[in-house]
DNA sequence: GCGATCTTTACGAACATTTTATGGAACCTT
DNA sequence: AAGGTTCCATAAAATGTTCGTAAAGATCGC
């Protein structure tokens, strides 16, 4: 009953992974943002988080510090070698040093247990408003002879369409939708394999030179995908 | 003496407004965080904080809730219709209602008074880490005949595009970053070779002699890339 | 079990970096 | 002013990494 409730419900269909091994604080979290309207997903610690986000990515990651297997703040640093998803912490620890070390591992927000569900859910809507341009993406890229179909997941290259696999689409996009941009080995690895393989290089080897038998004329030579050598790998949208 | 660590500055130059009518909060802001580098101004309430934006734009606002002419939640509004400037909320009042008001109103995050300032000093970079990254570096560089592209990795020198290996690229970008500044060698081979290879100097004659050879007309006698004899080496943005 | 996809391994070629060598210029001492 | 020393520029050899590619194992879903 709030006085603040004008028209600005655009929450519906955002997706929240909550992170606890607490069911008492799942079961009602999950309940009440459910009833908010908001896509809910459970994980128990933050390595079944890191699996999760991989199939399944979040508007807003809420998770507890300590937990078993990866606590919350090793979660922080791993979400963010692959992501910039807003992170709330929700802690029984209310000491600053606790804070502090959350809040610099990549948190966005640290809310101390007890807490209103009222205020948690207003500092979610905080978290949400600021990310709507990550959800205008477009649902299709075009570039030069190029046209990549968000939604369908299919890639058409001078009008005929060519099949990929999905790790291949997704590298391949995460590199279109920043054409000309360089973007390092360790980003492409953790964006797309998740941040603990950000040490196997040999992966995008493979992956770009399947990609390249696909979408290039000579693969030999490439004119889109190409190598920035000791660095990483552009996308170059035909020249 | 100790090694020049340039690479850790990155929260200088940010400008931080300070709203509130209580010079008590004011002062103690202003010195602990001019003291960590920012810029910082000071309102004493939401109409002349407004003010101070249309020629001064912020990349945080702290500000009390209680205030004469405008208060807090009003600022918020306001402000949120002009910019996305991260908005932190400071306030004795710590009922779900007024930090619900608040956050909804346009604050990005709320803390209650009497807080800790490592706390806040974190939030605060929480709040900067993700201002976007237009905001806090260009990613060009220009100077004279000059101009280099950071997210491309690309240099072009009047018109035409030279590549540039890994290191010669950094050890150019941390001259061009520094037009006319002389760097020394130690603080140059601990930028691009790390503390480790102080001791080094081969490394600079020889990689400033391949980037010459790339970058001048008359690698013999330069002039961007110049030779400060028995100290370092300079960037001059062109005559 | 089968096909598709992903992971892992191996190796020659290409490339960047490090090391070494040489000549010349600048500085210091006497 | 001569000799010795340190520093600078350049070239080139030696070393070490990374890249592209192919192909063999492992895994997953049906």
């Amino acid at each position: 009953m709030s006085a603040i409730d004008e028209g600005k419900m655009t929450d519906e269909h955002r997706r929240i992974l909550v992170v606890d091994d607490e069911p008492q604080i799942t079961r009602v979290l999950r309940t009440t943002l459910s009833a908010q309207g908001y896509d809910i997903r459970v994980a128990n610690d933050g390595e079944m988080a890191l699996e999760l986000m991989k199939n399944w990515t979040p508007h807003v990651v809420i998770t507890d510090l300590a937990m078993p297997n990866l606590d919350g703040v090793g979660l922080c640093r791993q979400v963010r070698q692959m992501s910039q998803v807003p992170i709330i912490v929700l802690s029984v620890r209310g000491q600053d040093r606790a804070k502090v070390e959350a809040l610099d591992a990549g948190a966005d927000d640290y809310v101390t247990k007890p807490f209103s569900m009222n205020e948690l859910l207003a500092r979610i809507r905080a978290q949400l408003r600021r990310t709507p341009a990550a959800e205008q993406q477009p649902s299709a890229i075009t570039a030069g002879d190029f046209s990549i179909d968000l939604d369908a997941r299919s890639v058409k290259v001078a009008g005929n369409e060519v099949h990929l696999t999905p790790k291949e689409f997704d590298l391949l996009v995460y590199l279109a939708r920043r054409p000309g941009k360089v973007v390092t080995h360790r980003t492409l690895l953790a964006a797309i394999w998740g941040p603990n393989s950000v040490e196997q290089p040999e992966y995008l080897r493979v992956f770009v030179g399947q990609l390249r038998k696909k979408i290039e004329i000579d693969p030999s030579s490439p004119k889109y995908l190409l190598t920035e050598p000791w660095v990483g790998y552009r996308f170059e949208s035909g020249l």
